[in-house]
DNA sequence: TAACTTTCGTATAGAACTATACAAAAGTCA
DNA sequence: TGACTTTTGTATAGTTCTATACGAAAGTTA
């Protein structure tokens, strides 16, 4: 049976509620369209099985408050991992996607995704000491990885930056070490977009995140869903061809990451002699006020502008998020970025476009990350299934 | 109460047995997970209500045949009208979308909405006639426009080749004259583009449509259903600015349609001293030979190629179909255009990807309005309220 | 033809859900 | 304080849906 066979499972109710849609019983009756007595089961298998939580009051309306209901945050942990080309975090984070500790580190996917696995795991270990729990405590996984995953099998697609690990099954590691854990993946920058969106910008249907950092990445979010595309590789502005004859670290040339990113203006740094690695280097070399650095930077948000133009024109976001360490420039790269779209989409899609920096900096991904394995902890039929009686 | 009281909703059902995911008892009970009692009864209220019959058996699988189900064709007619920049069709399809009479004129959209709205009912009003059929009888009506259509509301958003008509409600048209008909309006691209998917490529779920006439328009199909982004402008490839001083017919400069178009190839070759009119005049002047006009075609399909590899490498479709009347050209088109794109996305997309002619040439607009409306006549809650005892 | 398979209809009992009524709890307002 | 409002719980009756069993219809296969 591929339908459950309770058509108002809890789980269903659970996603009002964890949304904010709908957190009293007569919000839930009017939202859901069930009868009280049955909402009010749903509640009490919810609330036996402690995935939810009665919260606080309404404000009287004239009458008795009603009771607000959130998902209890203690019903069980989440393991975060927001896996980057350059440089990774991992966190752990309580079931309402608040991360309680984290931990990051510079390594280069290029040295192996085993290795930055390995690592993670590690970390996890520590950290879940310092905490006081336990492997069985850790209830869902999500990852973010630094290529496409196939939305149908959650298998790696080609990865441009990830040569050799076409095809993993990158939740497999996850399993066999925390056997009681969802696990979700998903590319790095979706679930950036993910946590903006769901954390920041939740009156936004439709939504853009564009990361720049060494690599640029983009990712477009509809519904409160990432759009994959039909590998998976939906939203990657990085890799189009863009002009010139640079070969691009996925193989391609001339790509918009191998011309206008922090990957080309460190390429140029080098050769007027600096001394540049990361891209918190360059954040470093622009807030000393560095020319080079400055009219590098401004022909890439020239650039990336143009970008985010035609993806605008495409997709027609309410909102675009700049995120990625360069973002941490604030107005040094947004007024370039707004100025060179404006420029190009037509005034009437301008009027009501929102470009914004990310109000999460860097946390974003773990963040995301969190929201993944919220969303998978919480899928409606498994929750249906796991709470009745 | 914004959910049903039936939770098995026989729309529901209708809407497995329409797509063709599930058209017999056996099949039904399968995917919808419900009882085969209460399928059995769902399908006596929809044959009771003449929204399907019993079409043919299956083949035996080694017991007796099972009984297909399908939409009944006759249970109502519906009205296409397909409404261009400078061209316009009509038709009247059965409730399988099948078109059964058409017709169409050159009418440029500039001389006012209005009398191309006029000029549709007229038509009805023969076509009608002359199928000796009355105004009940059309249960539905489906109407692509040349411009944004805000999803929340139906209104048109500042339509650019249609100024003075922002903030229009078409479907209000229709409603005053077809009071029996529900009334679905869209973006023309969009519609041409949900015809196409659904009839042509229903595997792909993730399919965008380039239109290549006087204009260049682009949609994007998700899950069956077109993208339309925070104001209804999603897909809109043709007005973001793309290099040039042109002045588009949008107010903008530089746009995509302005410099490389049906509409910049026809001013090219004015200035040349030819004579055309229609994106068809250009059609036959290419039959013909002539090299003026293969030249112009040729830098048209390049940049109309580099803008679609933004498309893809945004997007990810699992197709691109090239529509609109320069379509008809064929390989003279599609193999610039492809060769473009090859030049400009990653091999790892190229791979997956196909880029190939509209299968329903100039019809798709009339097919794809024929089935926003079924599904508008089809959508679940309408059918289980309208079908229950 | 006989044995087997799959589809389909119906009858029955029981589970799930709704509607309704009534009462209690917990507020506001004059 | 008393009248009114809204929220919540519970009991009862009735409806909807499921599960199961049985049999008939309509095929295939040996």
């Amino acid at each position: 049976m591929t339908a459950p066979t309770f058509v108002t499972g809890s789980g269903i109710m659970l996603g009002y509620i964890r949304s904010g849609t709908a957190r009293t019983r007569t919000e839930l009756v009017a939202q859901l369209g069930w009868s009280r007595v049955t909402v009010g089961k749903r509640l009490d298998e919810l609330m036996d099985a402690r995935l939810i939580v009665a919260s606080g009051q309404r404000d009287s309306t004239g009458g008795r408050r009603a009771e607000i209901f959130e998902l209890n945050k203690d019903a069980g942990f989440l393991l975060t991992a927001d896996i980057g080309g350059s440089h990774s975090r991992v966190g752990v984070s309580d079931l309402a996607a608040n991360v309680l500790v984290e931990a990051e580190v510079d390594i280069d996917i290029a040295t192996g995704l085993d290795r930055v696995l390995t690592w993670a795991h590690e970390v996890y270990g520590h950290l879940l000491d310092s905490l006081g729990i336990g492997v069985s405590d850790i209830v869902g996984i999500g990852v973010g990885v630094p290529g496409p995953v196939d939305p149908a099998t959650g298998r790696l697609v080609n990865p441009p930056i990830m040569p050799g690990w076409d095809g993993v099954l990158v939740a497999d590691y996850f399993h066999e070490r925390y056997p009681d854990a969802v696990v979700a993946v998903d590319r790095d920058v979706n679930i950036m977009a993910l946590g903006e969106q769901r954390q920041a910008w939740p009156e936004h249907q439709t939504f853009a995140l564009v990361k720049l950092g060494l690599g640029v990445g983009s990712a477009l979010i509809l519904d409160g869903q990432a759009a994959h595309g039909a590998i998976g590789a939906a939203g990657d502005l990085g890799h189009i061809r863009h002009g010139g004859e640079e070969i691009c670290r996925c193989g391609s040339r001339g790509c918009l990451e191998a011309t206008a990113s922090g990957w080309a203006i460190r390429r140029e740094l080098k050769k007027l002699g600096y001394s540049v690695n990361t891209s918190r280097d360059i954040v470093a070399l622009a807030h000393d006020g560095n020319q080079d650095t400055l009219r590098l930077l401004a022909d890439m948000c020239t650039q990336v502008g143009h970008s985010i133009a035609d993806l605008v024109g495409l997709f027609n976001p309410g909102v675009v998020v700049i995120g990625g360490n360069l973002a941490n420039l604030g107005d040094l790269i947004l007024n370039p970025i707004r100025a060179a779209v404006v420029e190009r989409v037509p005034s009437y899609l301008i009027d009501q476009l929102v470009i914004a920096p990310g109000k999460l900096g860097g946390r974003a991904g773990v963040f995301g990350a969190a929201i993944l394995a919220q969303d998978a902890v919480c899928d409606p039929d498994r929750v249906s299934l796991a709470t009745r009686g």
